[in-house]
DNA sequence: TATAAAATTGTAATAATTACAATTATGGGA
DNA sequence: TCCCATAATTGTAATTATTACAATTTTATA
């Protein structure tokens, strides 16, 4: 039991039809082994060493397209950039507005269960929980 | 009882200790007379007509000062742009990924008495509840 | 191997936002 | 009322995230 990280990426690409090339791996690689809710600037500067090749608009694209087919979500809680979770499963997001830093909050979410039905007749694709304000460490800092 | 707009903007920035100025109140005038969730630039475009020699600047920097002060929110619901509401309630909002209105929703919402409260050590000043996905307009459509 | 389609790359363009210095408005004494 | 300090506004230039796009490389298939 348990993949070998790039197993466990190469698994995730092919259950969300998506082609598992090189440089889609190691993205969704990062986002495994990264929980911080990395940038796009994150990612192509944390892969740029291993993948001296990588573009800049590659990140872009793959991130837009795990986004699009499930297999990341892309998180809109930073006013200035977009983040990126590999956590695809139902949990709430906290911004610290001193660090910056976005963590990962188990609340109770009661309408979870509300994507692909309706509300007020739209058609819910996403939900996203944000949270902001000052984190512990920086309280306690 | 009701005021007229202008002096309703105005008794809102005072509330906040917000110094009125002719700008200023315009600008919350028209957060909320439009409660479209305008973009800096719908409000900046909006107000151009009255106010000739309005500069974006002053936009911007107004409406982060409303949010600053809880006289206004600002989503982050849009990733493209961000996005002003001046009722400051606790709601809910909707985007629709293909016409790009956002709507304001009723839903349950558990845990909105969390403000000024502490969750897991974090210190919370701000809770938004997003969801997106077709409207109902464009379902129709 | 030849060929077409898909993916990646690099650069240039776009657009939202911010920085900043100059100008204008405001308010409280003298 | 006039001066002056301070706050607010303006206009322009700079920054930065993101997108467009054409060229190149990779992949799959016949
Ligand atoms: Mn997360
Ligand atoms: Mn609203
Ligand atoms: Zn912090
Ligand atoms: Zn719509």
């Amino acid at each position: 039991m348990g993949f070998k990280h790039s197993d466990e990426a190469v698994e995730r690409l092919k259950s969300k039809s998506i082609k598992p090339s090189m440089q889609r791996v190691a993205i969704m690689d990062y986002l495994i082994l990264n929980r911080t809710h990395p940038s796009v600037d994150d990612v192509y500067k944390g892969l740029s060493a291993s993948i001296p090749t990588l573009s800049r608009t590659t990140v872009y694209n793959t991130l837009k397209l795990f986004s699009d087919k499930g297999a990341a979500l892309m998180l809109t809680i930073d006013e200035s950039r977009v983040n990126f979770d590999g956590d695809t499963s139902p949990h709430t997001h906290f911004l610290c507005k001193n660090c910056g830093k976005i963590y990962d909050l188990q609340v109770p979410s009661p309408v979870k269960e509300v994507i692909g039905m309706s509300l007020a007749g739209h058609q819910i694709s996403e939900i996203h929980y944000y949270y902001k304000g000052v984190c512990k460490a920086c309280l306690e800092g």
